[in-house]
DNA sequence: AACTGCTATGAGCTTAACCGCATAAAGCGC
DNA sequence: GCGCTTTATGCGGTTAAGCTCATAGCAGTT
């Protein structure tokens, strides 16, 4: 009976905000690189480069994307920059997209069973 | 300080997966639909062209990625395709964002008025 | 069956994004 | 100043995805 639960459109503005921010994530590098520095803590590009095997220029081309929405912060250490997970929100995000996942899984495993 | 805290890396195939699910929602022609159907409760495919002004067969591709996904579900009504939101997740994470995007400017707004 | 209305899909164009190569910019030591 | 190391960026090739037009498929009516 899905209630009619009328919720106000979001605006073309924030429909955009939204999507732009759900396309960093949509990118496995990108998502990689975070995993990783919440994995790792803080990493330097070396420790990145080395963990990822991707080149230097993807990786701090796509830190730079993830600083500049606030997703990872760096700091200067000598002529390095340790970058570090600046918001704990896309782990939850990804925990609950996840758990999503494993739920779909196990209802369609059910339905094979159920055949 | 941030706490070393080691959580365990995502296997690649989860990687993808996860990415591949941020993907759907990274296009503002599906965060719409999504949000109209969730607005509207359950539309047909005409009221979705009217409320968006895309065309009939971009529409039609768009509901069958988030159908095939699982977001969204739809039952047939004489010749028409009922569209309904199937799972409440991706609202969840739009309000758990568009939250943090909030704070994120009100953050920008006070270190403005610092100076 | 044929006709009508609604939806899905193949073909093609266009745009955006990734990715690496080469190079410039910035910081440290001599 | 000059090197040396590390990171950022302009350029170009390549691939993925959106978007539309036209058309095929499908359900219902007569």
């Amino acid at each position: 009976m899905a209630a009619p639960a009328v919720g106000s459109l979001p605006s073309p503005q924030l429909l955009d905000e939204l999507s732009a921010f759900f396309r960093l994530l949509s990118e496995p590098a990108r998502l990689q690189l975070l995993c990783q520095l919440k994995h790792g803590g803080a990493m330097d590009v070396a420790s990145l480069i080395e963990a990822t095997g991707f080149s230097q220029s993807h990786i701090s081309r796509q830190l730079g994307q993830l600083q500049r929405a606030g997703l990872v912060s760096c700091e200067r250490e000598g002529t390095r920059l340790i970058y570090a997970v600046a918001d704990p929100l896309v782990d939850d995000l990804c925990n609950l997209v996840q758990r999503r996942l494993k739920q779909r899984l196990e209802q369609q495993l059910s339905q094979l069973q159920a055949v």
